[in-house]
DNA sequence: ACAGCCATGTAACTTGTTACATGATTTT
DNA sequence: AAAATCATGTAACAAGTTACATGGCTGT
């Protein structure tokens, strides 16, 4: 949702056209996830059809503005007074994939946590690399660096957690949590009329 | 990927059925993210689609059993070698708010982003009130106490950012950081026949 | 002239997610 | 008999993302 809502709570601003928007967001993102355009005017007609937004004039250059309506106000005032709320949909890509192969029979976790934290810590160096907070960048390089920062310490408690992980699994005997696959399950089942289609 | 990818690499242990899946992946995630049972059939004709999985056979109970093919398998050891690369299309949805707050004229950034610690620290607290790491729990414990770390350790990291986020706020002065809509954009425009269509 | 950027759009597609229909079996 | 659970599916939708078509303008 946070491409939809940015592009909305920047409406909220003033009247703007598809191109400026991109441009709008990126600036106030650090320029850390460039937009595809395309998105931009998908992510524009998916407003109007939900009432945010209405096509406004073209001016002298054809640009087309886009306004924000009262709905869509009202929106962004309840977007920005209210938190993001990490609910279950927040699957973590990395903590899943580790927990599936932690518990599959068979499989390498060491090998895989290993690959993984090598990954992550690249990644952090990556990140510190970059060009840190200067106050001479203003606005732009502010953002630029609440982008940095957030990325820093996400991969930080990742490397943590990975780490933390590998202890936990040097203590144990490798093996011991690994699942096998359920298959005394069908004890209240289903047995239907084409049972035994096959056997 | 990692609901498409997960129920690929349980099909790598053994044919299952739809509903074994969802219990299969449920188990190796302690539950943390119970997936609509739904989303195992749609996710399993996907895979068909693709080619990794295929429909195989029918047993005594009724129940339809799914089996990997070896471009499945391929693709699972695939996975399970590669690390997760948290490439731009992971935009924090948190980051990205607070950059765009930050950045509009008019907003009360420092409202949002107490409403935001408020928020995470609550969400911290709960995930720590959760029963702690018990080896008695056999394997789904340990599925389930690796997700509660990995949700810890990303909270705990989001409230630093959010604090660290907090004292640079206070050292600027807090409009110092917004930016205006770029009216001034358009030296190179698009002059177009139906230019002032409205104009 | 030509490359490259500005600008608007369209179409297709991905993964994730939910709501609903259907029916059987098991438990109370 | 009713409620709960097991089980398979279908249909629709959300948000993000990309590729492509089209055309005008700018700088070399």
């Amino acid at each position: 949702m946070s491409v939809r809502q940015s592009l909305l709570a920047i409406l909220d601003q003033g009247p703007c056209y598809g191109y400026q928007l991109r441009h709008e967001f990126d600036r106030r993102t650090g320029s850390t996830w460039p937009l595809n355009v395309g998105q931009i005017y998908n992510t524009l007609e998916r407003l109007e059809r939900d009432g945010l937004v209405r096509r406004g004039d073209v001016d002298e250059h054809g640009h087309a503005y886009w306004q924000i309506t009262d709905a869509g106000s009202t929106e962004v005032a309840r977007w920005l007074s209210s938190p993001v709320v990490r609910t279950q949909a927040t699957r973590d890509e990395v903590a899943v994939k580790l927990a599936v192969a932690a518990t599959l029979p068979g499989v390498d976790v060491s090998a895989a946590l290993q690959a993984q934290r090598d990954a992550s810590l690249r990644q952090l160096q990556a990140l510190q690399k970059t060009a840190p907070a200067d106050d001479s960048d203003g606005a732009e390089g502010f953002a630029r660096s609440m982008m940095r920062d957030s990325m820093i310490f996400a991969a930080e408690a990742e490397l943590r957690w990975l780490d933390h992980l590998a202890n936990r699994l040097a203590r144990h005997p490798h093996h011991s949590m690994a699942l096998e696959l359920a298959t005394e399950r069908p004890k209240r089942g289903r047995p239907s009329a084409r049972a035994a289609v096959i056997a």
